[in-house]
DNA sequence: ACTTACTGTAAGCGATGACTTACGGACAGA
DNA sequence: TCTGTCCGTAAGTCATCGCTTACAGTAAGT
């Protein structure tokens, strides 16, 4: 659930495939599988690594499982996105940064 | 440039670290390679994955290279993040996705 | 020109990850 | 209960990646 997760998840181009198919509404892996040039098992593992980033929510259809996309799961990445690199400090930070750079260039007197 | 290099980016811890850490004023690559706790190429390699993706900008300053972090880079980021899973189709979807629920459980009749 | 400081790149190694096939478990229907 | 279907997991392979040390290049100072 933490963003680390949720990049990890979001840097594989399969995961993201499946995770874009599942918006065209809940399936089961074979049905999702058949959809992508890759086996069933490979999208259950990828399946696992979503559910456990929060990306996906599973519900049992009797034998079958059903999967779902669960957008309000890229919460952390939108929040970790936001306070670190938020718009709202970007001004600012570039702003410290042209300032910074004079006093960088030049020997260090305190920090570090 | 793309959110898949961005994503791809963002996933290695230690790439996350050493960008934190050049919010706090541009910084040549000895100094960030002393914060952290791998070699000075290392860092090398991952400033050029960063600059790839769009999230470093660098500037000489002499024999060294100052590298500043670059905000703006995350706009593609974010642009798929909201127009493919945004806010505003979530509640939309969700609801979409309970309905078709049942038309996907029973046997399908067209698509596919 | 020579030395020193700061860097990028090549080469190699170990770990991680994405994928495959093979196997075993859970549920519905006959 | 037996069969067929749907699925997750184990085991193994191959590529990718992150890291290291060694090497080569560029700019400033004397």
């Amino acid at each position: 659930m933490t963003y680390g997760q949720i990049l990890t998840a979001l840097a594989d181009p399969t995961r993201r495939a499946l995770l874009e198919d599942l918006r065209a509404g809940p399936m089961p892996v074979a049905r999702l599988a058949a959809r992508h040039p890759v086996s069933r098992p490979a999208v259950s593992q990828h399946l696992k690594v979503l559910q456990e980033a929060g990306l996906v929510a599973v519900e049992p259809r009797g034998a079958a499982r059903l999967y779902r996309a669960r957008p309000r799961g890229l919460a952390p990445l939108r929040a970790y996105l936001d306070e670190v690199w938020g718009d709202v400090l970007q001004a600012f930070a570039e702003e410290v940064s042209r300032q910074m750079e004079d006093a960088n260039a030049r020997p260090r007197h305190q920090d570090d």
